[in-house]
DNA sequence: TCTCCCAGTGATATACTGTATCGTCTAGCT
DNA sequence: AGCTAGACGATACAGTATATCACTGGGAGA
């Protein structure tokens, strides 16, 4: 089963309409290897025979972000743009010679965090890790 | 020696000018107790005698954080704020109630990250990570 | 202390990004 | 097929950030 798919099936278990703007937003999105904005999704949309409006865009991406099938991840240049993603904690490794980003799960940050929220008295309820760097494939080209 | 004073020593000693502007930010900087953004320093210097324009504001702010004298921290809203730093690594834990800052230094995600990279072949640089939850005062008051 | 030069300022205009509104349409159910 | 609430999208609007450019004042050197 595809993430298109899987996404369709999940959205109208919870009584939300398979639209053809949804459909096709997610088929789209699969083309990026890159986190992505949603100016940038309108955009690359108005270039092809798709045409879908703004507001669409913006509500898509933010409902596919509140069932975890989007995240958002730091780009090198700063801004915030949304990667594929499965429900569930993880985290990423963005690339920032070519922008492709890496998933990783099972981090080992509880115990780590664990001691440091006991010493500050600090009840921690979540934590963004993100690592930046190159992957393999720009360090080969690049050396 | 103070935060305003060996930010102002700094960028002197790069060339920078010590403009009155600057002062001043850099002093309303630091009645802050949780994360800011331009916009709002800009409409706070407005409520005062200090007229500042909002060009300034901005570049003053992103020179700032480019010499790791202010951070970017997440706010539970969502968006991105200002938070003053010090120059070196480290991070935040934010509480999502009254939103104020605590930093920590020492991290222990190296080894983690190590392992993680050599397994992936992804050469990482930097790291983001950040926690939210609720500080000590925040948890004694709600209880 | 005075002068001069240019980094810095700030008013304005403009571009960019995201949201509210609201009439229309259609997916999905009966 | 018909109904209806959820979704769409054109438009207007609000908020955020940057470009421009004439002017100012910080500070180095005379
Ligand atoms: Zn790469
Ligand atoms: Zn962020
Ligand atoms: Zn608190
Ligand atoms: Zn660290």
């Amino acid at each position: 089963m595809s993430w298109s798919e899987q996404v369709l099936t999940e959205l109208s278990a919870e009584g939300h309409r398979l639209t053809g703007p949804r459909r096709q937003i997610l088929e789209y999105i699969l083309r990026y290897t890159a986190p992505f904005t949603a100016e940038e999704l309108l955009a690359d949309l108005h270039q092809t025979e798709v045409q879908v409006g703004r507001a669409t865009v913006y509500r898509t991406l933010e409902l596919l972000q509140q069932h975890e099938w989007l995240r958002l991840v730091h780009r090198p240049e700063g801004e915030h743009g949304y990667v594929v993603g499965e429900p569930g904690h993880q985290h990423h490794l963005v690339c920032r010679a070519c922008g492709k980003v890496t998933m990783f799960e099972g981090c080992e940050l509880e115990t780590l965090l664990g001691g440091l929220a006991e010493r500050l008295h600090f009840r921690i309820e979540s934590h963004w890790l993100e690592a930046l760097g190159v992957c393999r494939s720009c360090q080969v080209a690049g050396s």
